[in-house]
DNA sequence: ATAAACTCTGTACCATGGTACGGAGTCAAG
DNA sequence: CTTGACTCCGTACCATGGTACAGAGTTTAT
């Protein structure tokens, strides 16, 4: 059993953080009898399911649904949900690519000009 | 000269965009003799401007640099702006790549697995 | 027993890039 | 000359993922 502050620190987030995810509905909120509330193992593992699955790109709201599928071994809803944050990170890399492939050639141009010309990176977007 | 619902209808942005834009001091509120407000082809084109330099990945307050920097044909800082903005992309790209390849590995691994075990998605996040 | 350290609760604030709205004023077309 | 469309201005709100803080209570160590 674990006070807040100790439950924070195990996952290396702040007690805000932990305050915030049980405002959002992500972890419950523990009955208090008498004094401080206190955190089971069970409340550990969600907060490490929480930082886990942001490093796979969810949202805290994906994370909210993940976790109640977490009871209910619904593979379908898990594979939905998946492969729509697939669908998500694919196109923004490819934006975020586009993005510095289209940087990094202004970058160049700007280098190898004329020192006295206007910036290739500047003139790239006066359209 | 235009109002600023022509202004914006030009760069197909809202309105409320336009004004925003002026808040954070991207662009000038023009001053306003009587009736409404006069918006000249230079506002247009510093809004294209900032167009096109989000589609390369900027931030607004990026851009306000970047439109400051442009009558004044500062290449070195433009260059610094450019390659700190290539630099922060790369970082994000890669970020999304691993978080995408984490994904389709559970995914594929969820899909060929046995549907009665607990799904290989969730199981992951449960360090 | 007292002070330091921690917790509880509510609320406000941060960045980011906008969007929405109310009430008044203004402009243009019929 | 009125009506509808637009503008002005301030302010509040949206999502996202937190962070900060005040004032009270609790716990723990000395």
């Amino acid at each position: 059993m674990l006070t807040i502050g100790k439950l924070a620190k195990e996952v290396n987030i702040g007690v805000e953080t932990v305050r915030y995810y049980q405002r959002k509905g992500l972890i419950k909120v523990p009955s208090k009898t008498e004094g401080f509330r206190k955190y089971s193992q069970d409340d550990l593992r969600r907060l490490k399911f929480i930082k886990e699955a942001q490093k796979a790109g969810f949202t805290l709201n994906e994370i909210k649904e993940l976790l109640a599928l977490d009871t209910s071994h619904d593979h379908e809803r898990a594979q939905q949900l998946a492969s729509a944050r697939i669908k998500e990170l694919d196109g923004k890399i490819e934006e975020m690519q586009q993005a510095r492939d289209r940087l990094k050639a202004l970058f160049h141009q700007c280098e190898t000009g004329d020192k006295h010309k206007p910036c290739a990176i500047l003139k790239a977007f006066e359209v």
